[in-house]
DNA sequence: TATTATTCCTATCGATTTAATAGAGATTGC
DNA sequence: GCAATCTCTATTAAATCGATAGGAATAATA
């Protein structure tokens, strides 16, 4: 069995969410029931990610009958540099690297001759860039 | 306070004490006392990782007095896509994309189609490809 | 041989995080 | 008014991580 999971299923299924919408093309609001079901992911949990996304501005929302959520900006301007942050929280695998969250390690002495430093700093800028190239449309094709 | 923390404190010391051990030039052995102390890591903890990085192949030990662990190959040919894999596990961060751990994802019905495999892949090679590029020499300058 | 320094091995523990669940409240459409 | 839907808070079970403890095995050396 696949023993760690670097991924939360919380920005797997967010992920899946924002494609399924996306996938739809017009802008009537998505039931979360109909993307639980559709996606096989536990509606309430589903319900809280949603939440998420919406506090975030990826996402608006509809109350009661034929509520649901839609899209605010189109698929092609919405950056997976943005929606990575907001799931699944800093880029950079650990924090002396991150450019938003940037933090001193508090055993490291030195950065400049750490090798972990040195090693990570090229990580982030690798999958920064993946993420810079890939808008919501992107992935939904 | 930087709350996630993706790259495990397991692969983190490791790599440190690797380059600890290459910076030392001779092949004489290094104690892990010696290599807890000057990168403040908990001995036990280290005690435990420089096990694992021997029973892979990277290290050798020597037991008792003036023991230790010493390089078994040259930093040059310690690629750290095998120290990664070993330390960290999987290089990819879902299942779905692993090369060398594949497993089909139980809820996804179509990887084809599937937005999160899409994205993942590329983070996988990527990432993968700094990997390659860097051996323990590289990261030890 | 006795002593000391070191690696080796197993077991356990506390804290944190994750994924999921429960239930009630607020809003909207009909 | 009623049903459908999002909103919010709280809780829980399981897993994982980092650390710790204690002793066994081995090697050097006096």
């Amino acid at each position: 069995m696949y023993l760690r999971n670097m991924l939360s299923k919380k920005t797997k299924y967010g992920l899946k969410a924002l494609t399924y919408i996306a996938r739809k093309g017009n802008n009537e609001p998505v039931q979360i029931g109909e993307i639980a079901k559709h996606e096989q992911i536990s509606q309430k949990f589903l319900e809280s990610i949603l939440l998420t996304l919406r506090k975030s501005g990826f996402l608006g929302s509809k109350k009661g009958k034929h509520g649901g959520y839609y899209l605010i900006k189109k698929p092609s301007e919405i950056l997976m540099t943005d929606v990575m942050r907001v799931l699944e929280g800093p880029i950079a695998l650990v924090s002396c690297v991150s450019l938003n969250f940037y933090e001193k390690c508090n055993d490291c002495p030195d950065e400049a001759t750490c090798s972990v430093h040195k090693l990570m700093i090229q990580v982030r800028d690798s999958t920064l860039n993946v993420f810079k190239n890939n808008t919501l449309e992107d992935i939904s094709k």
